[in-house]
DNA sequence: GAGCCCGCGTAC
DNA sequence: GACGTACGCGGGCTCG
């Protein structure tokens, strides 16, 4: 049997009957989506021998000849659609399909011509299509089956459901027109009136012929009248079955699938069910725990013939620095992997005299889907890692930040196409690590370790090819190690002193939350700002100020209270207790469950493979947010302590954005602003407001500081007008005057996103990459969201870089002078380092040293240097 | 009860 | 709709 697809109508049918699917990033999915499901509903149910898809050539065609309005009233393809079509061109050549276009017909002339063909070679056809015009079409040995509403029509069916012949449908719509085609046809004739005249007279020729039989006489002259127009209908909607087709249709076989080409798809696309089902059946492999020492030696041995070995640690959820290792995963073959558990029989101190040396073996490559966990457990048990090398994540984001999340899953599906089955799947349930059972945790973590073993010579390659090559060695991979000192040396945190902060928090909210229902006149849950809204706008009756984002719900925000502030008491009370409970529930509580009792510090875990400019994030707890304005803010910073006869040394880069766009705009007065030491916002608020900088107030410099700040970031008038609280006419006058004064940063950023609309992605410093997918997107919103990153990356992404080689600058200088300082955080532009008391004045020389003469810019780098007991009191240096 | 989204707020 | 990059909380909803 030969199945033919009639996809171009599918494409359509596909994208006006899903509405509203598109990637977490906003590109539509919906025909791409419902055209893959298709395809693979009628894959999984027919298993065809013989198929084919077929597609509408570009117009005109032989119909447009005839009749130069056929479907000219049809609005052109969506572009929304358009941008679809490519994906869909992939995903069918993926799944190795025949195509079929022949220029100058429609997909229905070729489909008529492949059924002629087809049951001339003595092959019955199904075809699928969800279009009523191809019914006619059926016949002996050809039927049209419509997949999703799983209809069949035989020739039966067609004669129960229209009391016609299916030939005869054609010579019926011939009659009727088809107004969404253009088709004439003759007026005032309904399906009714043409099947009565059908039935008749068999054909619209033989009716013609006989038009003197037609009793009635209004329905007589009326076709009498039209019958050149039905004539020329009848032309336009009879297939031609003598298209000249270049294969036999024999020909016509699907192939093997390309898996990984769909899994790249599929992860790209978001479509993570599809993803499955393609994928179902993969991830064979060979992964076995080792249980003996006998055995354990023997991979040891194996693992150091072969020089290089992927390993995947596997523990619980918590912190390396915390949890308990539960086995490690090894791979050096292909698909095959070796899981130790270290909790089994085999006692740990012998598992470790065999795995140590391995470990610390700088001869033996090592790569794995999260070397920093695996460097940091490693020296928590007194095995530094060496011969670190491939980092799959690591590689992975750099090849594309923006693609998915770095997860060892998403990249082995994108670049291997194979599934890893988590524990749910692979038990049915969802477990914990430390309860899987050893053959399951063997597959689990095997697999990742023999998926990081495939992965990493094959991100080494694309690193190559992409040009990162160097951003990864020479700063990346590097950066990792510091950063898994760093995580590992955790920072001190009071915790008696934070609980006093947290009871303390407690007793104000109390009162004010009585206050606050007092006023309200009823008990609430003031966090829900659903319950809050209606207290403030149905029950106080305060005048709304604006809706929240997407949804109908009426804010409650900092700015909406702040605005209600001086019409109703309860407004004031709400932004403290939101305040205050901010504080107590995530920098007191959560910092408080993510102390280490064993360490009595907290270990942040630092995301290298997170944020889309290159910066680091931090989680769990996330320090990088710990506040710092405000009395109660600056409360919980000085929770964190340095140790016993040391100090905190904190290291700012000053204005460093400001720099980078100095830089690479060459704006000379930024230049020379810099370069001079001068206060860049005093400079600016002169600039806008026209004044001497001496004139210039501390309100204007704080309104200079915003207008910076909005350069960096592509704000329009509307949001500078908003931050500021002036009129949208003053901000654009503002922004006028900033770019009239500074053309070149104008220019520069106009050159940036020329740059990003012809390649597809900016680039910063170092040569890090970000697409900015949406340039072109037809959507408005999308496309200024675009520009907005496209402008603000190369300066945040190049801050990164630098950041990140003053990791690396000091970590150096610091051993090279043998001072025992270390790292404890970085917060984008700052490092904060534990340091002894008497070696501070030769850590804050060296440090400003390191940091600013890390890199040649036109402008100079300058370091910021403060000090102190903990982190909510540091002083500035002066050295 | 787990998992997800939303609204909101903290940092740079 | 309107300012870039993150993470995490409580509420509330869905799903099993």
């Amino acid at each position: 049997m030969l199945h033919i697809i009639d996809i171009s109508s599918y494409i359509y049918r596909a994208y006006f009957a899903i509405r509203d699917l598109s990637t977490s990033r906003g590109f539509p999915t919906n025909a791409i989506y419902g055209v893959t499901n298709m395809l693979l509903k009628v894959l999984r149910e027919r298993q065809p021998t013989y198929l084919v898809l077929t597609f509408d050539a570009k117009p005109p065609t032989f119909r447009h000849r005839l009749y130069p309005d056929y479907k000219a009233q049809r609005p052109g393809m969506p572009e929304e659609l358009v941008k679809q079509l490519a994906y869909i061109r992939q995903i069918i050549a993926a799944l190795h399909l025949p195509t079929l276009e022949v220029e100058g017909y429609e997909a229905d002339d070729l489909i008529a011509t492949l059924t002629r063909l087809a049951r001339e070679a003595g092959l019955t056809v199904e075809i699928i299509s969800g279009d009523k015009d191809l019914l006619p079409l059926a016949g002996e040995g050809v039927t049209i089956w419509d997949p999703m509403r799983d209809v069949t029509y035989t020739p039966e069916v067609i004669q129960e459901k229209f009391g016609l012949p299916p030939a005869a449908l054609v010579d019926l719509r011939a009659l009727t027109g088809d107004p969404s085609d253009n088709i004439p046809g003759v007026p005032g004739i309904g399906p009714k009136t043409a099947q009565k005249l059908l039935r008749q007279f068999s054909t619209l020729s033989a009716l013609l012929a006989h038009l003197p039989e037609v009793k009635e006489k209004k329905l007589r002259e009326r076709l009498a009248h039209y019958q050149d127009q039905a004539r020329l209908s009848r032309r336009l909607l009879s297939l031609d079955d003598q298209v000249p087709i270049p294969v036999a249709v024999t020909a016509l076989q699907p192939g093997p699938w390309d898996r990984e080409s769909l899994a790249a798809l599929f992860a790209e696309l978001e479509f993570s069910s599809l993803a499955k089902e393609i994928s179902r059946g993969q991830n064979h492999g060979d992964f076995r725990a080792v249980t003996t020492l006998a055995a354990l030696q023997e991979a040891a041995a194996a693992i150091r013939a072969q020089g290089r070995v992927a390993l995947c640690c596997h523990g619980g959820p918590q912190h390396p620095m915390l949890a308990e290792l539960v086995g490690v995963g090894f791979s050096w073959t292909e698909g095959r992997g070796v899981y130790v558990p270290i909790q089994g029989d085999l006692p740990s101190e012998q598992i470790w005299k065999v795995l140590g040396p391995l470990w610390s073996d700088p001869d033996i490559v090592k790569m794995g889907p999260d070397l920093k966990n695996a460097w940091i457990w490693g020296q928590r048990l007194g095995y530094s890692l060496a011969g670190d090398r491939g980092d799959i994540l690591l590689a992975s984001y750099l090849l594309n930040p923006v693609r998915y999340d770095q997860t060892i899953e998403n990249v082995a599906l994108h670049y291997l196409g194979s599934h890893l089955a988590d524990p749910r799947e692979l038990l049915g349930r969802p477990t914990a690590a430390a309860d899987l059972p050893v053959e399951i945790a063997a597959v689990y973590v095997g697999s990742r370790a023999a998926a990081a073993w495939q992965l990493w010579p094959r991100l080494e390659k694309e690193l190559q090819s992409a040009g990162l090559a160097a951003l990864y060695d020479d700063l990346e991979l590097p950066v990792l190690r510091v950063l898994a000192a760093m995580e590992f040396r955790g920072i001190g945190v009071d915790l008696e002193f934070l609980d006093r902060v947290g009871r303390d928090l407690e007793r104000e909210m109390a009162i004010l939350e009585q206050e606050i229902h007092q006023l309200a006149g009823e008990p609430f849950l003031i966090n829900s700002p659903q319950q809050l809204a209606v207290v403030l706008f149905d029950r106080l009756g305060l005048p709304v100020q604006k809706k929240t984002r997407g949804r109908t719900a009426y804010s409650t925000d900092n700015e909406v209270l702040t605005a209600l502030a001086g019409v109703h008491p309860i407004a004031a009370k709400i932004i403290t207790y939101r305040t205050l409970g901010k504080l107590k529930s995530t920098y007191v509580d959560g910092l408080m469950k993510q102390f280490n009792p064993q360490t009595g510090r907290i270990h942040t875990t630092f995301v290298q493979s997170a944020a889309a400019t290159g910066r680091l994030a931090s989680r769990d707890p996330n320090l990088q947010n710990i506040p710092v304005r405000g009395e109660q803010g600056s409360q919980i910073r000085q929770a964190f302590v340095a140790g016993p006869g040391q100090v905190f040394l904190s290291a700012d880069y000053s204005q460093i954005e400001l720099r980078l766009l100095a830089h690479f705009s060459q704006d000379p007065i930024l230049l020379t602003a810099f370069q001079a030491g001068e206060d860049i916002h005093r400079q600016t608020a002169a600039e806008v407001f026209g004044l001497h900088p001496e004139l210039v107030s501390s309100e204007m410099r704080r309104q200079a500081k915003v207008i910076n700040f909005g350069i960096l970031y592509g704000m329009s008038a509307f949001g500078l007008a908003k931050q500021l609280g002036v009129s949208q006419r003053l901000a654009q006058n503002f922004i006028d005057r900033y770019f009239a004064r500074h053309s070149r940063v104008k220019a520069y950023l106009e050159e940036t996103l020329a740059t990003a609309r012809r390649e597809g992605w900016v680039t910063t410093l170092r040569g890090r990459r970000r697409p900015i997918p949406h340039l072109h997107s037809s959507n408005r919103s999308l496309r200024q969201e675009a520009e907005r990153s496209a402008v603000n990356t190369p300066l945040q992404g190049s801050a990164a870089d630098l950041i990140k080689e003053a990791m690396l600058a000091v970590t150096a200088r610091l051993r090279e002078k043998k001072i025992s300082g270390q790292l404890l955080l970085q917060i984008h532009d700052e490092l904060l380092l534990e340091v002894p008391q008497e070696e501070l004045a030769a850590t804050a020389r060296e440090v400003k040293r390191a940091m600013e003469g890390l890199a040649k810019l036109n402008v100079p780098l300058i370091v910021d240097i403060s000090v102190g007991k903990n982190w909510g009191e540091l002083q500035r240096w002066r050295g």
